[in-house]
DNA sequence: GCTTATAATCGTAATATTGCAATGTATAAA
DNA sequence: TTTATACATTGCAATATTACGATTATAAGC
């Protein structure tokens, strides 16, 4: 059905898997990658680094944004994309908090 | 399309997309925490914790699986599933260093 | 042998995602 | 005021994903 059931989980389930979610396509991780790289901003040379058309980048944008770990402000007639800090940290921890659960656990099989 | 152009990336972005993508569902969240929490394995109780059908589960397992960080073996009829510690480490270094890639950059808007 | 339990796989329907061309919009430059 | 530039949005086609019922395969128990 491509319907996701998302409410027999815990908000804490979904928020996890959206962020994954958005962090699993390669487009995005090179996005992201790029925005760090040029320690700051960026604008649409992503469209030449990556090969990708125009339309399919601010697609992938959009995506990144939809979880606020990238934010955009206008200036004149460019786009500038940057980090949100916070929210890096916040799926950063969230990541990191999931791993943890896994301490000790002896090797059953 | 639908078609993701893995071709146009390098190994290391896809290989942590998949990773992430893997991840991406809360189903998959769930199942993991599951078989965390029994601290080792279990069967499908998944299908009864979580209230999918089998066939829905298994196809999430098999997605699991495909990254190796799960792994299941036969005990009688039964399927024992469990974490693979390597590729749980391998999957959370990989997710971890891209987080780190992100020191010190100051917001720029 | 047969029956039951467990789980994988197949087939299918519904929805989501990826990607792009075309179009729309806003700003800067001329 | 026109024109160019930089993005966002829309609409579409192709493919992927999610979910489930039905079927199949294997092993245990009789």
């Amino acid at each position: 059905m491509g319907l996701t059931k998302t409410e027999i989980f815990t908000e804490a389930q979904n928020e996890l898997a959206h962020i994954a979610k958005v962090l699993g396509h390669p487009a995005r991780i090179a996005i992201l990658e790029q925005i760090l790289q040029r320690e700051g901003c960026i604008c649409n040379d992503l469209v030449f680094e990556t090969g990708l058309a125009q339309a399919t980048i601010s697609q992938h944008l959009k995506e990144l944004k939809s979880i606020g770990i990238i934010r955009g402000t206008i200036s004149g007639k460019r786009m500038c994309y940057c980090i949100d800090q916070e929210k890096w940290e916040t799926a950063q921890e969230l990541l990191s908090n999931f791993f943890k659960k896994n301490q000790n656990t002896a090797n059953c099989c």
